[in-house]
This record gives C-alpha cells, sequence and structure tokens, in this order.
DNA sequence: CGAGCCGTTGAGGGGATTCAAGCTCAGTGG
DNA sequence: CCACTGAGCTTGAATCCCCTCAACGGCTCG
C-alpha cells in the first residue's frame, strides 16, 4: 500500500484546491461541502492506492478511518461458516467505505481491490466533527446508507437466484455500469464469479466461453471485455421469458 | 388495516406517558429521545395493525411516513423481472421500517406482514424536525440503516449460498432470533420460504418434513413451530463439515 | 359437498457440481 | 535458453441435487 500525504505545510490549502477539483467530489460525500468545509478537511485527507488483490480492511477490525473510492472496483466479501468466501456487494467511483466506523463498530466485510484502486482516507473523527455543522453532511451520510442497503437487496434479487446463466449475465449487465470511458468492462476471475454467484469457477468458465462464442462479451485482455449491451439485453430477455 | 389513534386532545399528553412506557421504547428509534421529545412527537404518532399478508407499503410508491415494529414479523420483497418475487429481509421487534422517505425517495421494497403485526406509524418530517435539535436521534437512525444493511449482507452469505438443506436450517435458525418468550417460532408458508431461500415449495416442503421426522423442529400448529437449538446446532455443523 | 388453497410425497429429467485432464502463460532457476 | 512449476482457464464425463410434473389428502369456506 502506497500513502502520499496529499497536504503540505508550507503552502496555504494547496490540497483544499485539489479537493475542489476533484472529478467524483461531487459524487462523493464531501460533495455538500462548501469551501470553508474543504479548506476544514483538506489537511487531514491522504491519498491511497492499491494493487488488485490486495486488502483495504478486515471484517471484525476496529478502525477509525472510512474511504471514498476515487478510481476502480473494490469488493466485500465475508467468509461463511463453511469456510468459503462469498462477495456480498460491490463499491465504485464515488462510493463511500467503511462507514460504520462512524458508529464505532468494527468493519462488517473484507474490503479488497478487484482492479487498480485510488482511494481517499477520512479520519472518523474528521466527519463527526463536521456532521455537527452541516446538515447537508449528514444527509449524504444517509443517502450513502440507503445506497448501500439498495444495492445489496438488488444483489440478493438478481444475482442469487435463478439459473447460474442468468446470474451471470445480470453480474455482466452490474459490471457494464462500472465500465471505463471507453467500453472497457472488468471482468473478474473465474473464482471470483463463482464467490459472487454462488457458482462452482468450472461453470463460470463454461458460461463465460458460451458468451464468448454467442457474441455478448469479447475479450480485451486477459480482465477486460467489451460488452454487446443489445445482445446483452437480449439474452436475458430470453431468459426471463419462459 | 385499522387505526387507532392513540393522543387524546382533551387530556395532557397521555399518549407521551404511553410511548414512556412502550415496551420497546428502549429498542426503538425513539428510545434516545427525553420528556420533551417524547411531549413533542404523541400527537402525531398512530398505532397500525396489519394481519398477515396484508401490504403496509408497495415498492416504488412515495409515501411520507415510515415505522416501527412494535409486534410482529414484517417481510421486504421484490419482484424480478422473471416475475417471481424475493424476499430479501424480515424485520422484528424495535427495527425501522421504510427509513427512506426520510431522503424523499420512494419506499425500495413491498413491505407484507408475515404475523399479526402492530406498528407505529411516524411522519417523515416528524423525524426531519427532531434530528436538526437532537443528534443523539441522528445517531440512532444512522445505527438502524447500517443494521439493515449487516442484515442484508447476512442474508446473503448465510441464505443464499450452499445446498438447499443448509439454507432452510439458517433460515430456521435466524427465525428462531425472533421466537416469542414462550419459545414458538413463527414458521412460515412452503412458498414464502421458497421466495426467501430461492427454493421451489415442494424442496422446502420435504426438508421441513425431513427436520420433523429428525426431531429439529416440531409443529405446534400450522404456522408455529418449537425448534431444538442444539438439534438445529448439530445439523449445521454437520453441514458444514466435509 | 364441491372448489380452492396448502401441504406432502413420488417419479423422472435437467442443470450444476464433482472429478479429471490438458492448456496457456508468467515466473524461476538450472 | 529452456525445462520446471504453479496458477488460472477450459473442456469432458459422470454424478447428484433440485426442479418439474403429477397425484393425493386435509382443511376452510361458500
Amino acid at each position: 500500500m502506497s500513502i502520499i500525504p496529499l497536504y503540505r505545510v508550507d503552502t496555504p490549502h494547496p490540497q483544499a484546491q485539489a479537493c475542489a477539483a476533484c472529478s467524483v467530489r461531487k459524487r462523493s460525500l464531501f460533495g455538500a461541502l462548501d469551501q470553508a468545509g474543504l479548506d476544514y478537511i483538506h489537511a487531514h485527507i491522504d491519498s491511497i492506492q492499491l494493487q488488485p488483490g490486495k486488502t483495504l480492511f478486515e471484517a471484525g477490525a476496529r478502525g477509525a478511518v472510512l474511504y471514498t473510492l476515487r478510481e476502480g472496483i473494490v469488493r466485500f466479501e465475508r467468509v461463511t461458516e463453511r469456510g468459503d468466501r462469498r462477495i456480498v456487494r460491490l463499491a465504485g467511483r464515488g462510493d463511500l467505505i467503511g462507514q460504520e466506523v462512524l458508529l464505532r463498530r468494527p468493519y462488517a466485510d473484507d474490503a479488497v481491490a478487484c482492479t487498480p484502486v485510488q482511494l481517499c482516507r477520512i479520519p472518523a473523527h474528521l466527519v463527526d466533527g463536521l456532521a455537527g455543522q452541516t446538515p447537508a453532511l449528514v444527509r449524504e451520510l444517509m443517502v450513502r446508507w440507503q445506497r448501500a442497503l439498495e444495492d445489496s437487496e438488488a444483489w440478493l434479487s438478481d444475482l442469487a437466484a435463478g439459473p447460474a446463466r442468468r446470474r451471470l449475465l445480470k453480474l455482466l449487465q452490474k459490471l457494464a455500469a462500472h465500465a471505463a470511458a471507453d467500453g472497457r468492462v472488468w471482468l473478474p476471475q473465474r473464482d471470483e464469479m463463482g464467490a459472487m454467484l454462488d457458482l462452482t469457477f468450472e461453470t463460470a468458465s463454461r458460461l463465460i466461453s458460451q458468451f464468448k462464442r454467442e457474441g455478448v462479451i469479447e475479450l480485451l485482455d486477459l480482465r477486460h471485455v467489451r460488452i454487446d449491451g443489445p445482445a446483452l439485453q437480449r439474452a436475458l430477455r430470453v431468459e426471463d421469458e419462459r
């Protein structure tokens, strides 16, 4: 994990400007802050980068920091009593990670980088302090909690029910929402798909091969595909009839 | 749906006393309020009762009220694009229902009574007003959001993965947490179990019969069982070995 | 008493798993 | 340079678990 302090004590608030100019600020927790708020926080936020597979934090650990995801995809996973891991949610650009520390609770899941990832590390006390003075920030927090809840419930109804083919098509649809500007979509490893959909990696592999043959996806490199949107919709339609 | 106004305008705050004496107040959203807060809210809260199968609200509807569950079990369900319904979460005593209206958002799921249910109906503007003056209430709200999120994720990892027998055992374990004082546990209909676990009702029926033969559960009446806790734990242990 | 709902159980088929083999590719060390 | 290794992916064959289709019984209710 590489940590870059974004602030410099010798110049007046350069990071406040960096925050103000940040491409995800409007989508992020601090989108609600004004210039004064940015001045207040800038000196306490570090930028963090993580390589795929690296762990941001582990379930059960007590931490004092939360994160805003600027770039990349982070997965939340937990280990079941059977001993196998289950991926329960994904976070993308602008999402808040580890908000439970605001309640002085341990992290609920492992958080692991799926792709190269850039985050802002935010001390919990910073949010505590601002929340008292900034009602808009409190509202932003609640919006994010509700969004996480709806994501989780949508995962349950879309990705955890029905035949394997439909679940995997739905996963592609969800991953497409995190596509880069040029249409590149991150494709998880086969065993990661398994952990997301409760499938064996062999089944995931068979289906991905099938989708390639059908032209629903096109492999760009080992970890990225281009998705034929209409073909995907059609395949899902067929799946849902009957 | 029967609505009983709990307040009376001719006597001074009788409902404030009713709220203060309420058995679930300490577990409920307003557990954080002092006497002044209770005085403020009492005139605006109605008591509601619902019979099993009755709908509290529907997904997508815009409402201006949320609910605290005083007694009974409420399920959250949604209809997938395939047309079948999926139960994604359960609420029990003290849980908050429909909190998304505080964000001016439509209800995310259908909310349906599983058992006879008693709720307090709380206008959203009431919470808005109090939240500004009562930081503890804001915190209570966040705690409830986080709890709902963790419930949903736990549902995903426990009830939506693994073989049918394990999923149903896990469901019994979860239902046991909502047991009455005398140990009576609500047993859903077979097709409700199916909607919770993504099984056919036939499979649910076969497994329930099996559990009865094995002595894990004992049928009290059509909708209630007594659960042999140790036997359940043993069965789960066996399931998780191997 | 027939109709309908809910639950149970059986028989057969299908979809996902399990077990197994072989493939590519990156990294390592002789 | 290339054999060696291990991780990840693919594909095949056999098995098994759950679904589908079906029949039947108990119960409530009109």
